[in-house]
DNA sequence: GCGACAG
DNA sequence: ATCTTGTCGC
């Protein structure tokens, strides 16, 4: 596979899918990170109209604390239309975009979304990961795919979801009595660093600190945005590959 | 062939 | 994702 599959961008949904099967190989599924200081969350929110505007937003909370460290927002327009399983090629230019404005890299992403356990094996979270060589899990607030008995009621527990004989990612309870969230490796993490960094990040409600921060600070953005008399169409989008 | 399908 | 009020439960 070539390096400039990295960077390419795909102009069909099979030339999308193609992308994702040769660069799915190329995601690390490895112990650790070790040391986890800052954690960043990333979350998009879409314009009421319709392909308008969509808004990025990126928060880095301190691992211990939770406290927000620093954020960043990007408002482009929505980089690919909607399809189940596709779904990374609609954001992953915005997020991008808004990751470049950090002035510190974090240690840790947090993507709204699946990573390992999609149809491919490549969701947003792996796909993320492998652009910026971080490492990232995915947390999905939805089922993708996969087979998986229901987790114990109480907070804490888990249970695998197995996709085609693979352990994609897990079923998650958050919270004593909520409905579960699904974990899954995007890149350089494994499955039990994820799951307890999720756990960890979500001492409260359902959803993650930082999914909940990345979230509020998205749709902050773009009601901002869209309620500024003087703020011009949405940009393009971010700069594709060759 | 039919159904399911992140945000 | 987004459109949306009240309402059940702790």
């Amino acid at each position: 596979m070539d390096i400039e599959d990295l960077h390419s961008w795909p102009d069909s949904v099979e030339e999308a899918e193609a992308l994702q099967e040769r660069l799915r190989d190329r995601v690390r599924e490895e112990p650790g990170p070790a040391v986890v200081r800052t954690v960043a969350g990333l979350d998009v929110a879409y314009g009421s109209h319709s392909d308008e505007a969509v808004a990025a937003a990126v928060v880095v909370l301190d691992a211990a604390t939770l406290r927000v460290v620093e954020s960043a927002v990007a408002v482009e327009r929505p980089s690919f239309p909607y399809v189940p399983g596709l779904f990374a090629f609609r954001e992953l230019p915005a997020l991008l975009s808004a990751l470049r404005k950090l002035r510190a890299t974090p240690d840790l992403l947090v993507c709204d979304g699946h990573g390992r356990a999609h149809f491919r094996r490549f969701g947003l979270a792996c796909h993320l990961g492998l652009l910026t060589g971080l490492p990232a899990v995915g947390v999905g607030k939805t089922f993708l795919v996969g087979e998986h008995v229901e987790p114990g009621r109480e907070r804490g527990s888990f249970t695998d979801l197995v996709h085609e004989g693979e352990v994609v990612g897990r079923t998650l309870r958050t919270q004593t009595g909520v409905k579960p969230v699904y974990v899954s490796v995007g890149h350089r993490v494994d499955l039990d660093t994820a799951t307890r960094h999720v756990l960890a990040l979500s001492p409260s409600y359902r959803l993650p600190e930082t999914t909940r921060q990345s979230d509020r600070l998205s749709r902050a953005a773009l009601r901002e945005r869209e309620s500024d008399p003087a703020s011009a169409p949405p940009p393009a989008a971010a700069p594709r590959g060759r």
